[in-house]
DNA sequence: TTATAATATTCCTTGACGGGCATATACTTT
DNA sequence: AAAGTATATGCCCGTCAAGGAATATTATAA
């Protein structure tokens, strides 16, 4: 298992992490509050650590969880181009989905409710 | 499929959005440009289509898939608690990190390296 | 030392997903 | 109409990860 969204791609794991954000928690916590049997909850850390996730304090027989920022921070990051990217061209998008709802009006009578797939644009063929 | 974590797991999945980001592609160039055989290519983009992350265009017999932004907005949505952990708790992480090294200086003579799971805090037991 | 608590690991099974291939569908050009 | 182009779909198979149950490990308590 490699990238950060295989590890977040399991629900109870993103649980796990949430929960942290309130604070460190031994494992029987976790296993209560969010009533995964136990086996379960030591693989999910087992994994949210070896991929840095998370790390353990040892406490007598426990340990205790706690975030590790970095690997969450690096999804951030590949994140980033596409926040500039709606932030970019959304009222451009908007503008040009008006354009198109326009010329639909023009060139047909009833409006058509918007498909998923949208109406066909003007093909460039060889006259 | 639910998630979009569970989407972005395929590493493929996640190179064709980012090829998206620089504009609208139709089947054949994300085909050629990242080395999928075709049936994978449109598997994928049927993937992300319902799950909201790209809409097509049909325009002859080629379509073109475009980004969709809501789904990676959420996707950010959800990222946005992590920040404020990462943000608010950096430097106290820090300092406690210090506090630990300056401990762990004091109790022992030898600098040990930093381990995976961590020095062992003192546990509450009764005397 | 024995018992008990907390957590980790192993083994097994099952189900889902991606890849490959063949084929279907839709549109266009001749 | 026939052939060609672009894309989608169906089927089969190998792989891999998650869940369950039992057990091992480590630390504490009696």
């Amino acid at each position: 298992m490699a990238s950060a969204f295989e590890i977040l791609a399991e629900p109870h794991r993103r649980a796990i992490l949430a929960m942290l954000l309130a604070s460190e928690r031994s494992v029987g916590e976790i296993e209560r509050r969010l009533r995964i049997p136990q086996p379960a909850v030591s693989k999910h850390l087992r994994v949210l650590r070896d991929a840095g996730f998370v790390t353990a304090t040892v406490d007598a027989q426990r340990r205790l969880y706690r975030l590790s920022p970095q690997p969450l921070q690096e999804l951030d990051a590949w994140l980033a181009p596409f926040r500039r990217f709606w932030s970019l061209h959304l009222d451009a998008l908007e503008r040009h989905l008006d354009r198109q709802q326009r010329a639909a009006e023009l060139s047909a009578h009833a409006s058509r409710p918007a498909n998923k797939v949208r109406a066909k644009s003007a093909s460039r063929r060889k006259p």
